[in-house]
DNA sequence: TTTGAAACTGTTTAGAG
DNA sequence: CTCTAAACAGTTTCAAA
């Protein structure tokens, strides 16, 4: 990590993580600063991996996904050296919101919307239990996810 | 919810999940759509929830917060009335990236950035073994988090 | 709803401290 | 690294279809 981060970074932070879409122009008045300098400092930020990225937050429930579930899943362990590879495949699905790779019991938790329960029930056989690396699923309803 | 979506909007939302700061000429091209009517589409998605917000993604490890956990949460049966309160609550909390409200023996799932072992520690005693509707917690850890 | 074109606002570069 | 200021690009409005 080349530069530290300072107080006007963390304001330029947090506000962009509030609002992706702010203009450079707010921003640089909100931290105190000229709007080219803001400019710098923000891609800075994005260049040294601070910021990953800025994307849209779609309400899966809009696109006709409206039940999502939490799957929680075990590896065999031989299939545990090829970890990063599934993480990489499950992330790859149209269905999968978040993937977390986790210790204990299982191994991932996978967070996933569908339209259905006959969709959710394809996405688990199909994509996990089908999978050779799998050994074991459970899933979680979620009723509800903000954030 | 006033007007479905169509194949223009699916790509609109698309592009803006993938890069939420794409210019509106950029999506207008990408869509095959005038600038202005892009505009008007992405205001429209706005206002009808379509679009939740834009935000920049942080690295949390950036910030110094360098642990992740995923905590399940189960309330006492007499809190259940109040379910959605917690969940309001938790959401304001620094440490906190995500909340599931599931269904099961759990109730919820947090997930949760804190900076150490013992940042991540106090999170659970203060924020969660110390508040009166909480009744048990099991906290896992994440080694990486995708999306 | 859609559009093109004009008016406007915000972004970006360049040069200097 | 910071700023001012000018040039440039993108956004937004609006009248017309």
């Amino acid at each position: 990590m080349s530069t530290p981060i300072d107080d006007i970074d963390r304001v330029l932070l947090e506000h962009l993580a509030r609002d992706g879409r702010m203009t450079n122009n707010a921003l640089a008045a909100a931290a105190g600063i000229a709007p080219s300098t803001c400019l710098g400092r923000v891609r800075g930020l994005v260049e040294r991996g601070v910021i990953r990225g800025f994307h849209a937050d779609i309400d899966p429930a809009a696109l006709g996904r409206d039940l999502q579930a939490m799957v929680a899943v075990r590896l065999h362990a031989e299939a545990r050296r090829h970890l990063a590879e599934f993480g990489a495949q499950m992330r790859g699905l149209a269905e999968v919101e978040n993937v977390y790779f986790i210790a204990g019991a299982d191994d991932y938790l996978i967070h996933v919307a569908t339209a259905d329960s006959s969709g959710l029930r394809d996405f688990v056989l199909d994509n996990l239990s089908a999978h050779p690396a799998v050994a074991r699923t459970e899933t979680i309803l979620i009723f509800e996810h903000v954030r």
